[in-house]
DNA sequence: TGACGTAGTGGTATAAGATCACGCAAACAG
DNA sequence: CTGTTTGCGTGATCTTATACCACTACGTCA
């Protein structure tokens, strides 16, 4: 599907967007690599929907952006793909919305993970790594004996620029 | 259904549990006269499911359980009484689960929403005010100009009864 | 008393999110 | 090249949640 990509091009506003896209698409390349996990046509083509929104995308919004383009697949593939990317560590899953948004925080390197900002208004998502947050949520857990696992922080409200637009 | 009580009283091992769940059940009831809620007799039955488990409980299974005994509903039923007792502050969502559960810190004054921690394996859900950790998001988000408007902290893991069971 | 508005209940249908079961095919290690 | 692992396709099913519409309960204001 090498003409996909013009579509690509021709929907994405700006030239400066897609070589965005394209540098995205390359770091999650590298991420799986590193990982040893394979990053087929259709990760990358998932891959490439989620990154090029810049918000939160369901599976099913994925799946109908795909079919769009003549990409026709059953909600398991799409999920599927999902899978292997939030392994690879190159999208995260925004648990408060039950939709997914591409990493830009490279922190694959120190495995942890920030907290989530999603603005109500345009549904941009923004990374914060906050160490403080994690530790103090530990301590918070252990002064009732909770061996924690997995922590998620998420924040819903108001964007820089969508509060300063309306307010 | 007076005798629901009693059926409650046969499945709910201990009279002392049942005490308890009276307790709540009455907490509940004023916390929406505070509000000037009404809570009916749907609101209740709701209410009783969800605090009688002691752990999260999904939509679906609150329907099942009241179905068995012999109140059978529309989800969508369920769903409005759930949005009552949110509003009303009586119980929470865990996010990452979608599941509610019968809220026991009486912080209905104070507003603020703890963090929660759910046990992976009993699937008890423990709540734990902890100013700090709120304070340290607000400025995590203030640093990027982020307006907060609800904040999420879910941490699951192993509960102090579970940890202990097997390590 | 009665007309009206608001809040609550009830039902069907369906949207939205996620997974199971099964089998085929490509990738790769030996 | 053969066996194993990994990925993908298909169809069905499950879970979670909401839209839409009709009817009821109850306060209130005239």
């Amino acid at each position: 599907m090498t003409e996909g990509t013009a579509k690509q091009a021709a929907s994405a506003a700006t030239p400066q967007i897609d070589r965005r896209l394209a540098k995205a698409v390359e770091r999650a390349s590298q991420a799986f690599t590193e990982k040893n996990l394979r990053f087929t046509k259709l990760r990358q083509d998932v891959y490439q929907e989620i990154a090029s929104t810049y918000t939160s995308i369901g599976a099913y919004d994925i799946l109908a952006r795909l079919a769009e383009k003549g990409t026709r697949l059953a909600p398991i593939s799409v999920y599927r793909a999902i899978d292997a990317l939030l392994d690879a560590g190159v999208i995260h899953r925004l648990e408060s919305k039950n939709a997914y948004f591409a990493c830009r925080k490279l922190d694959h390197r120190t495995g942890r993970r920030p907290i989530f900002l999603a603005c109500e208004k345009c549904n941009a998502v923004q990374e914060v790594d906050s160490e403080g947050i994690f530790d103090t949520i530990d301590s918070a857990a252990r002064s009732v004996s909770f061996q924690p696992r997995v922590k998620f922080v998420e924040v819903s409200g108001l964007c820089r620029s969508c509060a300063s637009k309306k307010d």
